[in-house]
DNA sequence: CTGAATGCAAAGCCTTTGCATACGG
DNA sequence: CCGTATGCAAAGGCTTTGCATTCAG
């Protein structure tokens, strides 16, 4: 993996970005400072850091891809209606499961375990009208 | 909320799924019985019905929308290599969280809790070659 | 040098939508 | 009858990709 300022510049914005942007959102604040970067450079590079573990491509609902600065899993709260991403505030209890088959995960591979509270969000809750 | 026969086709053929169909695959199983239906009313349906409550859309990751004849919430494991959806066998604790400040949701609606384990599925984790 | 990365634009995939027509209640 | 639902096709949003060019090592 080469080292190139398109590269630094992405991975620069994402971390100083707690709300899990999108690629859209990350090619904006990134056209700051490099104007002639493309959209497709930024999904590349999105892509290829969140294979080789410096970021993380989050696994939830709704219609954009987003990603994470944070490695660490942890649980996040979407607003249905406006979209926003937030990190919960408390961990996971270990034992999440109750009557689980010793064997269900014979020949799975499991990787992740992803969490995902919805409902509305508190700017959301406050504004029915709009 | 008119009954009409493509709405009960749609209805009959997701119910008869287990493996969370997304819109294309219910369009070409409907297409049997509907040949003239098209895939927006498909589309219009499946939406109508889970607003309704008569079916789930799942909240999960992947790239296409999964619907669920089952509407009880229950916890999903999706492989990242074919996209296979699976139920799984067992329940989630009810006491899911730790250090969970009291007031955090205040503000909020809370509406939903979604849990999807991601890996590999018991064929793909078998071909690795293909 | 040489292959990986980029910029640009086109293509792709899935989903939504506008509009005239058909049909359920 | 009236208004919802349909079929069709076009448009839309987001993401990926082909290709010539640039650049890092």
């Amino acid at each position: 993996m080469r080292k190139t300022k398109q590269r630094d510049v992405i991975l620069r914005v994402l971390s100083e970005h707690m709300d899990h942007p999108g690629a859209d959102t990350i090619y904006e604040e990134v056209r700051k400072f490099l104007p002639r970067i493309s959209l497709g450079t930024v999904y590349r590079n999105l892509d290829i850091m969140s294979e080789s573990g410096a970021i993380t491509k989050l696994e939830i609902g709704g219609s954009i891809k987003r990603f994470d600065p944070v490695i660490n899993p942890h649980p996040h709260f979407r607003c249905v209606k406006c979209g926003s991403i937030e990190d919960l505030p408390f961990e996971i209890n270990k034992s999440l499961f109750s009557d689980k088959p010793d064997n269900w995960d014979n020949g799975r591979t499991i990787q992740n375990l992803n969490i995902e509270y919805t409902g509305l969000c508190i700017s959301c809750n406050g504004n029915s009208h709009s």
